[in-house]
DNA sequence: CATTAACCCGATAAGATCTATCAATTTTAT
DNA sequence: ATAAAATTGATAGATCTTATCGGGTTAATG
């Protein structure tokens, strides 16, 4: 069971990109710098998110990527689901043909443990994110200037 | 996300296994034949799966496998965590150190999908499981003798 | 209108992981 | 002795993941 790195990295680029969130788009290589997270890599991660409606891209000078959905409608899963398709840890569990000579019991277990991490993913949001990292990020300074 | 071959085919085998629970061991070849798993794979996930504590094995002529525990007492989550290890979707969530320049409040995310995901797993037992498809099969053998 | 900042796209390489098989050995009931 | 069965270590083949490369297109700006 693992999340890949696509969509971890997407994640946090996401949370960055609605913390600077102005009405100018902001251009990858600035989230590159401040996430850490290869350029080329995200270039494709953003296009793949652009595809999935979730961003709008403006090319040429000052372009870059902005929010098409609001931040506040943007929740993990769909991050997830649109990186690395659905969370179904059994391709059982999304259609595909299940071994003919199992009644399946477990298959029901797959399915749970589906409904459960969509049911997790779908609850958090990219503005939800932003805004705990924000409150985090305040108290961690308070602590110097106490 | 997804869940390993071997965990599958690894909790359809100690279903069958418990299905077949009686004071003989049951050799792999037979769980093999039934459950169209691949012979020698099957080998090593048993071998896993003894190393954990979970089946006792049984060498020779006559030998086979048999449960440790009770199948009562073995979830899906032991079975997928002796083969696959944790079901952690992210490293950060299990000690591996983060990207300091995170105030991560996405951490927390992975971190809930984890202990969903154990929640479920650890609720359904091989026990469980043996009994809802010997129910299955009875009420699918029905069917053809109405 | 030339320049440059930025996205767009397809290919592919490097590495890791997963799935499966092979060959040889050891144990044990009969 | 023989045969049934687990044990072990090596390794092949396939697939997936993670990037990187190289060129192309768009558009703001002076």
């Amino acid at each position: 069971m693992n999340i890949s790195a696509k969509s971890k990295y997407a994640v946090r680029a996401l949370v960055e990109l609605a913390q600077h969130n102005g009405d100018q788009p902001v251009p990858i290589a600035d989230i590159s710098a401040r996430k850490d997270i290869p350029l080329q890599f995200l270039e494709q991660l953003f296009s793949s998110l652009r595809k999935a409606g979730i961003l709008n891209s403006h090319r040429g000078v000052r372009g870059g990527f902005s929010f098409k959905r609001l931040p506040e409608e943007v929740s993990v899963l769909d991050v997830v689901e649109a990186l690395d398709g659905s969370v179904a840890p059994a391709a059982c569990t999304v259609g595909a043909p299940c071994d003919k000579k199992d009644h399946c019991a477990v298959q029901d277990v797959w399915m749970d443990a589906k409904t459960s991490l969509e049911s997790v993913l779908s609850a958090a949001t990219i503005a939800d994110l932003a805004e705990k990292e924000s409150m985090m990020y305040t108290s961690t300074e308070e602590m110097y200037y106490i």
